[in-house]
DNA sequence: TTTACGCCCATAAATACCCATGTTATCCCA
DNA sequence: TGGGATAACATGGGTATTTATGGGCGTAAA
């Protein structure tokens, strides 16, 4: 299925270079990515290569994700009227603040200024896979959103009346392997 | 898919120039754009080369684009009844204040005074992509432009993004489905 | 002439590209 | 089954291109 899975923990180098997790690079291969060097021809970053890339609208997070998220983003326009003032508005939102990023040959990006501050990244960022997409968090800032998020889980967990499984508290930290 | 994509702030010099954002060019010279010097033979401003630019019919900004562009807006034109009035209308309001602009070989446009004052620009232009066009925007008035676009977001994704997925809070962010 | 524009060159900075290294997980073979 | 050889990755840093931007100059238009 090629989803993005597991979460990962890398560092920005002096650069403000990361490492795309492995497995992420994998799936984004797969998706219709084609990588400068090591990978296939070379694509320029309008044209299909590169990682998609913007600030999530509700987290100090960014989104990022390949071709199919680009795909989908395109579906929520696909709807309005050419030259209608309300899809300019909307473009401006979905395609003005999405960036393009090129992975190297390395397999790393450039994460620019303006996503590094919405997600309050400065040495390390942490990898969240979520099916179609991914997100990039400043780790502790995800600790605590992940936190959260079990809490929730666990009322609904008491509405449901499902005693079942385990909230595994040691989940998956960096490399969980692919 | 050759879209424009992302937003980028340039400078207009003592002369009037502004560089046309690289990934832009890119996608100007895939859609057909042949350059003057460095790019490919020349190209006379009404044969195809040049960039297609007009004053926005409902903001503060300047509409510019490539081949792809003109043919949209040819298209909306051709769904309208031969000499009515509307098209008529529709035609001025789209081919009258069109500018044909040529790319120089260092990738800069120079902005007529029309459209400079159309969109309020003074030293700075921030470029922002909408997919098949882009516009260009004096970099305050954008922002503002772009916070409202984000709100609006907001409330679509609240319209479509109701796809029933789950209940796990970060997984549907952006369009929960197409 | 005077002004505007196209064309060329120069340069600093940002970006892409390339290779090297330390570490870890994997595999093979005795 | 243990241990060394191997391969995959994340990370650091050097170097070559690309890009944005400033300015000079000749030519064409007014």
């Amino acid at each position: 299925m090629d989803r993005f899975v597991s979460t990962f923990t890398n560092k920005i180098d002096a650069k403000g270079r990361v490492s795309i997790p492995a497995p992420f690079r994998a799936v984004l291969e797969r998706d219709g990515y084609s990588q400068g060097t090591g990978g296939g021809p070379p694509a320029s970053a309008q044209s299909g290569g590169g990682i998609y890339c913007y600030p999530s609208l509700d987290a100090a997070a960014i989104d990022g994700g390949g071709e199919r998220l680009a795909q989908k983003i395109d579906g929520l326009l696909s709807g309005l009227a050419d030259y209608s003032d309300e899809r300019d508005e909307l473009s401006v939102a979905l395609y003005g603040d999405v960036q393009i990023l090129n992975i190297d040959g390395d397999g790393r990006i450039v994460l620019p200024e303006g996503l590094r501050t919405h997600a309050g990244l400065t040495t390390l960022v942490t990898f969240v896979g979520l099916g179609d997409k991914f997100q990039m968090w400043e780790p502790k800032a995800f600790e605590a959103r992940r936190k959260s998020a079990r809490e929730k889980v666990q009322e609904h967990r008491k509405l449901f009346g499902q005693g079942g499984r385990s909230a595994n508290p040691s989940d998956d930290e960096r490399g969980g392997s692919a």
